[in-house]
DNA sequence: GCAACATTTGTTTTT
DNA sequence: CAAATGTTGC
């Protein structure tokens, strides 16, 4: 039980109190906040929440978690499944501070709120307890999808698929076809026919591939992403398992629920079959996350799945944005085939409508935007209030240089994380293979980081560990036993020893980090140019992980919960620090700012090119403009280049492509918009004739200094 | 036979 | 611009 450190309210009080924090919820909100906890004893039926962008959803899941907890749940039966870990840190203090309101000191309730996270970090925590029941190594580690790549990439080499005639699919179109199959619960066929035609031929190929890469985790003890999901769901169909791991928990919270996958549904399901005490929040206008197996039929078909069906409560009133940019941001999902049937409001007038800027290319349109920020931030609006938001990654290129040049200091969510850049990876490695030396990826990679060993010395390296048995015990002495080339003498020994301090814990961490940074450091400036700069990157990784309890809880969390943002300086600007955000469209799910620009508002980005094939991945690309919209509180601008760079598109090279706006804003919605040009067209003077003759002398000039040029 | 370097090719979004 | 394949050189 919690120590309770303020004397107990008495009933009168806490009923006082309770009324003030609900007070402030309007009545959807309320109900939904309320919905079951009247009556005393089990836990209510299945209830869903339709909550609107900006409808003050995650304030009302937080307060029907906070209110679950002054009704008396047990906080270490509640469990919170968000999206992000940022998503689940934020709930939590949410929580908190409902809970500090409506309880005085007692909220430490809320600190006991242990099992929220994702999907796969409450996975993997799970996984662990039941490890043995499912024959499972407990030291099971977690590859991410660079590594789970890396590890088809070994197998297809193994079955021979490298040599073809015709070329195989790329080991990460490979896996995401593998990912694909077990998150959607399709057919391999289905997939292919739906996703990716083009790989249809190779149907068999990659049957067995997919085989063979299953059985290769299971000799190694790793796990990929959605064995996370794949386990659990197996775990919960288990009848003798079942029933102890749907009774540790009274309450499941769903969040985001329109963006989980078929084999989330069927975890939430097995853990709690007649839905009490279920509730899930979603909006299936917002859902722009299918290309990972999400459907949106999990949201709307949720109800029927129970009997009776599950209550559903709408939340329609909008709290963050102005009139006109709902009035614009409700035309376009207006137009989506499927028909949406909220009607968001709010009562937030304002005369600037969205704007529709219209630049000549790239360069004019990161101009643009600084121009506009920079006004912005003279009239008060800081820099963290302001986003800049795009499709994909790299569209931010040209800005990013941009606000170098100018020193403003920005911060980029989405698209490459440091965790991808070879030195963190080959630092990570070291310790994922001490950890579990079964680990084939993370030794390869290791192994080869000596000069004079290749790919096939170090498979044979792997073999010999292998033989051995892989335990961290046996590891070390397969090393030292080993007999190392020629070319690799010199640095084979000092490579055995750090292993052996490494696997047999000597050390201990965080301090093991260390050790392994220095006898990484020469490996590091005899690869890369720039080790100056990669270095910079391994000592920050150091005093990252030096925040963490044991090397176990690091590597989960790490591959799990990644740090999401990059600046151009390696490294997050302070917290108090200014900046301005740039984020993919899809990493600003659930935020909101009271300045936002969307980039390349054009065919060809907002819909990608990529996504255009059927009319599903044409309506969730006019969501994900959707969602970008209602990022927006009080300005919104929608940026649209009439010329962009392409990329090596095929045969012809880079080139530029002459764009239009794009499809989802046509004609007959640009009422809801203010069209305008950047920068704005100067009011021709007529010439005068002192200006013609100065003209006709600036003529004259350069033309004797072009020629002077060669003299 | 194997590592190291040179050339060609294909690309979204992310737990 | 990174990764897959092709070529050289040990």
């Amino acid at each position: 039980m919690l120590t309770l450190t303020d004397p107990t309210p008495t009933a009168d009080s806490v009923a006082t109190q309770v009324a003030a924090y609900l007070a402030k919820l309007n009545d959807a909100q309320r109900e939904a906040v309320e919905f079951g906890t009247q009556e005393a004893g089990a836990a209510a039926g299945p209830l869903l929440v339709i909550a609107g962008a900006g409808s003050g959803k995650t304030n009302t899941l937080a307060h029907r978690v906070a209110h679950l907890l002054v009704k008396g749940a047990d906080p270490h039966r509640i469990l919170l499944l968000t999206f992000s870990r940022r998503a689940a840190v934020e709930m939590t203090r949410r929580v908190s501070r409902i809970a500090i309101n409506a309880l005085g000191s007692r909220s430490a309730i809320a600190q006991g709120l242990t099992w929220s996270g994702t999907f796969h970090s409450v996975g993997a925590r799970l996984l662990r307890d039941y490890a043995d029941l499912v024959g499972l190594s407990p030291s099971f580690t977690i590859n991410d999808r660079e590594d789970s790549a890396d590890l088809m990439n070994l197998v297809r080499h193994e079955l021979g698929l490298s040599a073809k005639e015709k070329r195989f699919p790329a080991k990460s179109t490979c896996f995401a076809i593998y990912s694909r199959v077990v998150n959607t619960g399709a057919t391999l066929a289905t997939v292919l026919d739906q996703a990716y035609p083009w790989c249809r031929e190779w149907e068999p190929d990659l049957r067995r591939l997919f085989a063979a890469y299953v059985n290769a985790k299971q000799l190694q003890s790793v796990l990929d992403y959605d064995d996370l999901l794949l386990y659990w769901s197996h775990l919960a169909a288990e009848p003798s398992v079942a029933a102890d791991l749907s009774s540790r928990f009274d309450h499941v919270l769903v969040d985001e629920y329109q963006d989980t996958n078929k084999l989330q549904a069927s975890i939430l399901l097995s853990m709690k079959p007649d839905g009490r005490g279920l509730t899930v929040v979603g909006d299936d206008a917002q859902s722009i996350y299918s290309f990972r197996g999400a459907t949106v039929r999990n949201i709307l078909d949720f109800p029927n799945h129970f009997d009776p069906p599950a209550k559903c409560v709408t939340l329609e009133r909008n709290y963050r944005s102005t009139q006109p940019i709902l009035e614009a941001s409700n035309a376009v999902i207006g137009l989506a085939s499927e028909r949406y049937t909220k009607n968001l409001w709010t009562d937030k007038a304002s005369a600037q409508k969205p704007r529709i800027v219209s630049v000549a290319d790239e360069a004019d349109q990161a101009r643009y935007v600084v121009e506009k920020v920079l006004e912005a931030r003279e009239a008060g609006m800081t820099l963290k209030s302001q986003a800049v938001l795009f499709r994909a990654a790299h569209h931010s290129a040209a800005l990013e240089i941009e606000l170098t040049r100018r020193n403003i200091p920005f911060v980029k969510f989405g698209g490459l994380k440091f965790l991808d850049s070879v030195h963190v990876k080959d630092v990570l490695a070291v310790l994922r293979w001490a950890e579990n030396p079964r680990d084939r990826v993370a030794g390869f990679r290791v192994v080869q980081l000596l000069p004079g060993i290749g790919p096939a010395i170090a498979g044979r390296v792997l073999d010999r560990v292998a033989e051995q048995g892989g335990s961290t015990g046996d590891a070390p002495q397969a090393l030292a036993a080993f007999a190392a080339p020629a070319r690799a003498s010199e640095d084979w020994p000092r490579f055995v020893a750090l292993m052996a301090k490494v696997c047999g814990r000597e050390t201990g961490w965080p301090a093991e980090f260390e050790m392994i940074r220095r006898w990484y450091e020469p490996h590091l400036e005899r690869n890369h140019e720039d080790a100056a700069i990669r270095h910079g990157d391994v000592l920050q990784m150091e005093s990252i992980a030096s925040t963490y309890p044991t090397r176990e809880r690091f590597l989960t969390e790490l591959t799990l919960d990644p740090p999401d943002a990059t600046s151009d300086e390696s490294g997050v600007p302070l917290i108090d620090e200014d900046y301005l955000i740039l984020s993919t469209i899809h990493s600003a799910k659930g935020q909101e700012w009271r300045n936002v620009f969307v980039l390349n508002g054009v065919d060809g980005c907002i819909p990608s090119d990529l996504g255009t094939g059927s009319d599903e991945e044409i309506d969730e690309e006019r969501r994900l403009l959707y969602v970008a919209m209602t990022r927006a509180k009080e300005d919104l601008h929608i940026v649209t280049p009439q010329r962009f760079y392409v990329h090596n598109q095929t045969h012809l090279g880079d080139r530029h492509v002459w764009a239009s706006r794009t499809r989802f804003i046509p004609a007959q919605l640009m009422d809801a918009f203010e069209a305008c040009a950047w920068p704005p067209v100067p009011v021709a003077a007529a010439p005068t004739a002192a200006g013609l003759a100065a003209a006709a002398r600036a003529k004259i000039d350069i033309a004797a200094r072009l020629k002077g040029m060669w003299e």
